[in-house]
DNA sequence: CTCAGTGCAAAGGATTTGCATGCCG
DNA sequence: CGGCATGCAAATCCTTTGCACTGAG
């Protein structure tokens, strides 16, 4: 995808203090190749070599870099994606049956409107908007009732 | 509030095969009470005759019957506040620095546009829509660096 | 050498559950 | 009586952390 995915990574962790090692860069690209948020399990499926502990350790720092979100949704493990600057904004569909979560594009004009009416909503109580998450929560097509 | 929120909430439970007990009366009671969603320890708080266990299932009978929604930030605890159709349609500010939550209300004109677009993008794909939320995440007041 | 990164194993902590008891219907 | 609800305590399980070791600069 990105030519200089890794360059970015690589340079917002030495902003942070930190290094790009084989495993930061082997969960990049894991994160890279799925087309949705992934779970650790999940993670760890696609790349065997890493232990669990470097997995969550790993996954904080990126995070703290500004490398990849964390989100959680009401499933038990918390789900992790590259950080919206490194992809396109989309937003998420999350099934309540199954916790399956589903990346589907952001209508730029949509989020034109809510962008203006929701910060300026925010501001009025003093508070400082970074970004908004739009998620639709329903049935997947295999879990409808 | 609502009058009829407990007889509401009586019904509900009643079609899940549940009663209302005087605990679960409270904790509806202490969300009601509240202007945001309240953890556990919060609901606990203001409730202290309900021991933390019956709590939790509590919730969670409350959930499943369609009388309380269950939010999860990245906090450490989860969140709990009255089913949507029972309080007014509203979105979320969460401060990223201490985990608060306030609710904003929601502009109808913008919930149209965004129900209609997102759930568009959503058929297309299968998935049949049941909510939307739309969580503002950034800095209160008091948290602002 | 130095110090961040690693990996194993053990701890932490929110949430869940087993079991005996109480209570509504 | 029958079965849900309760509360205490103990178990679960995702996630974090202590510690000794390795490797890059």
């Amino acid at each position: 995808m990105s030519p200089d995915l890794h360059a970015t990574a690589a340079a917002r962790l030495r902003d942070d203090g930190q290094r790009y090692t084989s495993n930061r860069r082997a969960l990049v690209e894991a994160l890279d190749e799925a087309e949705h948020p992934l779970t650790i399990p999940e993670l760890l499926a696609r790349r065997t070599a890493i232990p669990q502990s470097s997995a969550y350790r790993n996954l904080a720092v990126l995070e703290r870099a500004g490398v990849v979100d964390r989100l959680v949704t009401t499933d038990e493990f918390a789900r992790f994606e590259l950080a919206e600057d490194l992809t396109e904004h989309h937003h998420h569909l999350i099934c309540s049956g199954c916790g399956a979560v589903a990346d589907v594009a952001a209508d730029p004009r949509i989020e034109e409107l809510i962008e203006q009416a929701v910060t300026k909503a925010a501001t009025a109580s003093g508070f400082r908007v970074d970004a908004h998450r739009v998620d639709l929560v329903g049935r997947c097509a295999t879990c409808v009732a």
